[in-house]
DNA sequence: GACCACCAGA
């Protein structure tokens, strides 16, 4: 007040008061007289510079702020915030520190709004340090001071720091609101930490505020607790969308694709239209669940908005990950514009369908025509390389990538070219390759040696990577399977049964195989040895008339993959019926003509099944897809697009 | 007048 009188006073000759008690018969009510224009002002005018503050140009409204200031005046705060706001849209933090100046010229701190608006500006320019200063020297903070320097620390990863600022705000007496828990939700690092901010969240009464839900939902499902994600959403009455998109998302990201895929059936049916948002967690559900039907769905949905780069490439991944290559190639040569993402998602999308030749030479084009690759596409080309046997050429790219891209090698670099050598039977090499890394080696690359001493047979080495495994995860079932098929392969019975007891001594269990596929709009899941399913009759029928067929064809089952198996019933476990031969009798029963069967498997796929899947792809003259967590393998001809390599 | 949430490639 005291700034806005001395400003008003300045203004040229003093104009005659508008409302006076002594005048008696003036009142409220009555109109006022006209006041006499007063001349124009000789000295800079608080008006006009509130009117340039909030309309511009920047550069007239930092000429007046300096002859104001040349006249030691001062205008109100909120023309102040006017211009910062004017500063950040031009992007000037020249502008913006010569207003922080003008603000604290007289050695005074500004007004705590005029300050929270000083942090906040620093925080937009991105100048912590800065913002951080002039907060550290605010006489008295409020929860929008606070919030603001805990969410710029939040939105930097300084995740620490930011719940030591909520512990110290608490300190100072200040309370927070839900602006301050939908920020700093996001720095919690662990699940503990996230269940006692939502103590905190329900005890200050905050929890029914929907930015906090959606935040909650969001972290909940970010550290895989979708149980109590779900919790927070179902209590809900009213949602927004935003809230419909974090659980989507949520499940989506979360693997359970088929829950993510329902929940946006019932947004539609709560009259929500889909955005970008909820469409591309959709399509990443229909991705992981290779629901292609699905996809396509939400593809014609996705025609009715504005081309986006974002939908187009999550697209363009669907397609790719459902095995459907033509579509995804197609989309592509449409795509108006194409970034990295969908350079390198078409790149290891080629490769994971087995056209590893395709994606190099799609990287090339890339090389001469496309935007610079980044360290993800390099992975998805030493993919491409690794499963293809191409060693020379991986071994180019990865010694080349710091030259021609400036990309540092990473852990999934060193990961691809211990697969590339390993698959190529140069364990040893692999093996050195290891020891050479700048890092520590992880339980990936332990496993991918692994992996490739079970298809070479390298029984010792195999032990030892399998230890190391344990050493970092002592609870893996894979890595206990694993070790104990590649015993069971070298008959070393003994061996077999030590890994065994070790499972049951520590409780791990193994996860028995799952196949599943899209019929009719319904999702069929089959589990080895559960013969649950309502039509299990036909399709044992089904299966046993696939058999007969291609026996003829020379096919004799190989038992060496029932010995592999550790599930406490063997018989249950028997080969006719791994997952993977029930649905595909189940996908030759309701195939379309035409239309490949896809399947989606938890487990890497065994090499008996592979071979009867060639076999019948050959007598039923069916496309058949089988995507394991690693790859996909394309049965066409009596031929897997794998090469037999996997 | 200042501070808040969801979505794409390994």
């Amino acid at each position: 007040m005291k700034l806005l009188s001395r400003s008003i006073l300045s203004l040229g000759p003093p104009r005659p008061p508008l409302l006076s008690l002594s005048f008696p018969s003036f009142s409220l009510f009555h109109t006022i007289p006209p006041v006499p224009n007063p001349p124009p002002p000789h000295h800079p005018s608080i008006e006009s510079f509130s009117h340039l503050c909030l309309h511009g140009p920047l550069p007239a409204a930092m000429a007046v702020m300096a002859s104001l200031q040349a006249h030691g005046l001062r205008a109100d705060p909120i023309s102040y915030s006017h211009l910062i706001k004017l500063c950040l849209n031009h992007g000037s933090i020249d502008d913006a520190r010569l207003i922080h100046h003008h603000l604290s010229s007289d050695g005074h701190c500004p007004k705590l709004f005029l300050s929270n608006t000083l942090v906040g500006m620093y925080v937009k320019f991105g100048l912590l340090d800065e913002a951080r200063k002039v907060f550290d020297q605010m006489p008295e903070r409020n929860v929008v001071s606070w919030t603001t320097m805990i969410s710029a620390l939040t939105n930097l990863e300084q995740k620490e720091e930011a719940l030591m600022l909520l512990l110290e705000m608490q300190r100072d007496g200040i309370r927070p609101n839900m602006y301050t828990f939908s920020s700093i939700l996001r720095a919690c690092m662990a699940l503990r930490t996230l269940w006692s901010i939502h103590c905190c969240i329900i005890k200050f009464g905050l929890e029914s505020d929907v930015f906090v839900r959606s935040s909650l939902i969001d972290i909940y499902s970010k550290f895989g607790d979708l149980e109590h994600g779900y919790r927070v959403f179902s209590e809900m009455v009213t949602r927004d969308l935003v809230v419909w998109n974090s659980i989507i998302g949520g499940f989506a990201q979360s693997g359970d694709g088929y829950r993510a895929v329902d929940l946006f059936m019932q947004m539609k049916r709560a009259g929500f239209l889909a955005n970008q948002g909820t469409l591309t967690s959709v399509l990443r559900a229909c991705t992981g669940m290779v629901l292609l039907e699905m996809g396509k769905q939400v593809h014609v949905h996705v025609l009715k908005y504005e081309r986006d780069l974002i939908l187009d490439n999550a697209l363009l991944d669907m397609y790719c990950k459902c095995g459907s290559l033509e579509e995804a190639d197609a989309l592509f040569q449409r795509m108006p514009e194409r970034d990295v993402i969908s350079w390198s998602t078409m790149i290891s999308g080629l490769a994971q369908n087995g056209r590893s030749l395709d994606s190099l030479r799609l990287f090339e084009s890339m090389k001469v025509i496309g935007p610079i690759p980044n360290y993800i596409t390099i992975v998805g080309v030493l993919f491409a390389c690794s499963h293809a046997g191409l060693v020379e050429e991986g071994r180019y790219y990865f010694r080349s990538m710091q030259k021609l891209f400036g990309i540092e090698p990473g852990r999934e670099h060193y990961g691809c070219m211990v697969d590339l050598l390993g698959r190529a039977g140069k364990l040893e090499e692999a093996v050195k390759f290891i020891h050479d890394m700048n890092f520590k080696p992880d339980s990936v690359i332990w496993r991918t040696l692994l992996g490739a001493c079970r298809v070479h047979r390298n029984v010792n080495l195999a032990a030892y990577a399998a230890k190391e495994i344990l050493k970092l995860e002592p609870g893996d079932e894979g890595t206990y399977i694993l070790l104990s098929n590649i015993y069971a392969d070298s008959r070393q019975w003994s061996d077999v049964e030590q890994v065994r007891k070790a499972m049951r001594d520590r409780g791990v269990r193994k996860e028995p195989g799952r196949s599943w596929l899209e019929v009719g709009k319904q999702i069929h899941v089959f589990i080895v040895g559960d013969m649950s399913h309502p039509q299990m009759d036909i399709i044992v029928k089904e299966l046993n008339r696939l058999v007969g067929r291609i026996t003829e064809l020379g096919y004799v089952p190989n038992t060496d993959f029932v010995l592999h198996d550790l599930g406490q019933e063997q018989k249950e476990e028997s080969l006719q019926y791994h997952s993977e031969k029930l649905a595909i009798a189940f996908g030759i029963m309701n195939s379309t003509m035409g239309k490949p069967i896809r399947i989606m498997k938890n487990l890497r796929i065994c090499g008996d099944c592979h071979a009867f899947a060639k076999l019948v792809a050959k007598t039923e003259d069916k496309a058949i897809i089988i995507r394991d967590p690693v790859r996909f393998h394309q049965f066409q001809d009596g031929v897997c697009s794998c090469g037999d390599y996997w």
